[in-house]
RNA sequence: AAAGUAAGCUGGGCAAUCGCCGGUGCAAGGCCGAAAGGUCGCACGGGAGGAAAGUCCGAGCUCCAUAGGGCAGGGUGCCGGAUAACGUCCGGCGGGAGCAAUCCUAGGGACAGUGCCACAGAAAUGAAGACCGCCGAUGAAGGUGCAAACCUUACAGGCAAGGAUGCAACGGUGCGGUAAGAGCGCACCAGCGGCCUGGAGACAGGUCGGCUAGGUAAACCCCACCUGGAGCAAGACCGGAUAGGAGUGCACAUGUGGUGGCCCGCCACGCACUCGGGUUGGUCGCUGGAGCAAUCCGGCAACGGAUUGCCUAGAUAGAUGAUUGCUACUCCGCUGUGCGAGGCUUGGGGUGUCCCUAUGGAACAACAAUUUCAGAGGGACACGGACAAUCCGUUUGCAGCACUGGAGCACAAAACUCGGCUUACAGGCUUGCUUUCCAC
RNA sequence: GGCCCCAUGGUCAAGCGGUUAAGACACCGCCCUUUCACGGCGGUAACGGGGGUUCAAGUCCCCCUGGGGUCA
């Protein structure tokens, strides 16, 4: 995933959090919220209650993968999105994380 | 072979496609940015661990003075060595556990001082003290006696052996000794001190001596040694922005800060509060090092030395993921085959009981009959194990082969870098040693 | 990533190394009241885990586990 497709501020986190909209699964959750650029950006939050070190960063690692894929379809849409994992996603293999990004993305009326 | 014990190694493998992060070479222009700087092309090659973890120690490195003096504080604590250093490692000593291999051991000082030792107990450290108890030699009172002496009382007094308390009671056991006792004397044992021998030393062995000294220092403490503080978010550079403001208070070195325990010393300089304003960009530090591998040499070993070869992550919301094939290991299910085991049936054979047949012996004086015993033959019923054949079934349990399908495959991820310690860990492999058994 | 702190009933919390580990709120039972509340009496319930030092550990030492704080 390239550099201008990542979330990196601190502020920009707290800025979709609080403006943003959300929509969950059992294993994740989306916010999202418009941005000035001309292009989408994406964060990950993992935090430890979901599992050690290993665990977290497999379960992002899957999760941009999951944005790669969907990569053709997002570009150029002017948002910003943050996945947060809830505990039990560290028992999901990539296919499950996959259909959940799918239906966030299309609940939130990115994807058709 | 089994049981045990110690140490070491490994931590699935081979590939394909699409992505992510560094590096090297070529190319030299575009794009982003105010700038510093970043990014884009092609090719080649690289990309988590033994614990990367916990952050418990030690070092390098950086800043504070080149890290200085004193006090306080902290740490270590048998001896010798290794090391850059250590609380680590190696070799030994003492003590403890084990048949043994081996393992454990914060293991200096309790006559420098202070504190504590609850409850119980007479008494918990001061050579003090006596509840039950022992004694009545000596003294006293009484009695018997001519006297010597003996008896009684347990009053004066003597004792600490035995009982009782406790984690612990002022050396232990035995003999002598005594009124009863006591290191009072002796022997052995434990402990202490001196001397001798061995050893580098911790210490060990021997000998002599006086006869005896509670525990606790992971209580304060004493002694010896070590220790300045902070940490890569350290720190350095580049670029930009803002500001060199306003008000109030203190002050001219006796102040404030650096300096984060205090004092001295050193360095720098007006300082504190309120109001107002601004920044949270980039690069370096950042990976060639107390580095790794092989061979040889020195050393019991930790480790050291020499030669040759090799280069092996460097992110910063934080780089290893997705899809797929083959394969190793473990488990589960299904199908088929064979073996073993189970069940049914049949066959021959066995044992027991009953009946029949003939024979022989015994009981009655004899014969017959009867009763009883023995083995033989035949028949019926029952029994359980083994053998052979056939069939059934794979429900339960065991072993192996092939095929197909599924699941699992530990603990856990660098964040400046090393040396250790500690903790977590599926499975697999190797080696040494000890004990017991078996075979030769 | 570095550096610190804490852990005692359901909750908030005391506790020099020495009895049966205080106390408050909550909970349960009884009394009081026509009833509820208040009040009174009684009761249940805890030292995060594992080693070590000590005669004796919640307390002292070491190692884990789980929470929390802080930095530019």
């Amino acid at each position: 995933m390239k550099v201008e497709h990542r979330l990196r501020e601190n502020r920009d986190f707290r800025r979709v959090f609080n403006r943003g909209r959300s929509s969950a699964t059992d294993k994740l959750v989306l916010y999202w919220a418009r941005n000035r650029g001309s292009n989408f950006r994406v964060g990950f939050s993992v935090s430890r209650k979901v599992g050690n070190a290993v665990q977290r960063n497999l379960i992002k690692r899957r999760l941009r993968a999951c944005f790669d894929r969907f990569l053709p379809e997002l570009l150029g849409k002017p948002a910003d999105f943050v996945v947060v994992c809830r505990k039990n996603a560290s028992q999901a293999t990539y296919q499950q994380l996959e259909n959940d990004v799918l239906r966030l993305l299309k609940r939130a009326k990115f994807m058709i």
